[in-house]
DNA sequence: AATTTGCACTAACGTATGTTAGTGGTTTAT
DNA sequence: ATAAACCACTAACATACGTTAGTGCAAATT
């Protein structure tokens, strides 16, 4: 009867809620079992529910801690006094750092979204469609102030999010560059690709 | 009693399986029921069993006929007399027409085979290794040859494949703009991008 | 030390799933 | 017209799943 071990400032519940992310960004949502997630927590299924309420609160948990760390810094970003541009590459680069750093909660919190059930599923939706359209009216700005080429901004915001979660190939393979590097790189083809 | 009506040229699993590329990709692989499927073919569920072996058998269709086009046409290319950004143009362009066209075939491939079984999953992890590994190859040329900024390779193949798999987003949105928009726009940046 | 709370356990439930067996009608080929 | 192949059906199976109920030990609180 050996209890889920937990470090300071970590409940119980921190401690299943991420290694569901790691389970749900191996095999997905529906295929992880909470038996699977059990075992990797080192303990009986039903003794899960002293600490969750279902499977999908896990997930909830999952996609909002995310989408509320980027809806946060995008508030920031969004009231320096920078140019465009560089609002576009800092956000560039905060998604490329969080995806290295905490890959499995982003990965899941981006490719599993659509097991929530509403109203949770609604609600993401909307955030997600909001950050969209926020970035893309920075885009906009970035063209009328002819930083950025003319290019249909939606678009480009769909290109920059997507190259991004590309990072999920660099974590598995095996010889990597380093994360300064890939960040780098990502920053010379996207910024590079939308400045005239 | 009624039969699954075909177009001429097409058997009957050839209907089951395109009803379960729009499935699997709207429900994912996992959550998609052979009940489902049956219900969305217009029949009931152990009839589909006189067509196919399995589900599984469904994904292996949808994963290798998408990954055996994309394989031919880059035979075709890498033996065109043209520069290396000209090639990475043209396959970035294929890959674009593909997914605008293919939509749901495309999109469950690239998302849903991790649920291939050995020996196809291996198969085909091995696949998707070599197409990556012979983009890169592109790209080195590229940049050997000066056309393409002294970038990581994998990197680059990585930013590409995952912003055409943005077109989903596309595909999704209401106020679209035309095919042929998305693909100059893409082409701007993915090939500006990538260029001196 | 006594009491309360936390938590992991076993057992089991209801449901959904992929799939098989067997039957009989319908289309196709002879 | 007769035979053969095709194919959709009903019924059912075994399994895996998320989850609940109830029990008793161990830790935390008083």
């Amino acid at each position: 009867m050996a209890r889920i071990k937990t470090e300071k400032n970590t409940s119980r519940k921190d401690v299943i809620v991420s290694k569901a992310a790691i389970l749900f960004r191996e095999k997905g949502f529906k295929a992880a079992s909470m038996r699977d997630l059990a075992e990797s927590v080192g303990v009986e299924a039903a003794s899960l529910y002293n600490h969750i309420k279902s499977k999908t609160e896990l997930l909830h948990e999952l996609c909002f801690s995310v989408a509320n760390r980027f809806l946060q810094k995008l508030d920031e970003i969004e009231s320096e006094p920078i140019s465009a541009i560089q609002k576009i590459e800092k956000i560039l680069r905060f998604h490329i750092v969080e995806m290295v750093n905490n890959y499995e909660e982003v990965y899941v919190s981006d490719r599993e979204w659509k097991h929530l059930n509403d109203p949770y599923l609604s609600n993401f939706q909307n955030q997600r469609r909001i950050y969209r359209k926020r970035l893309a009216a920075i885009i906009e700005t970035g063209i009328k102030n002819k930083e950025i080429k003319a290019i249909d901004a939606p678009t480009a915001v769909l290109i920059l999010l997507h190259a991004i979660s590309g990072i999920e190939s660099w974590h598995r393979s095996k010889q990597k560059i380093t994360a300064a590097a890939l960040e780098e790189n990502m920053v010379t083809i996207l910024v590079g690709g939308l400045t005239i």
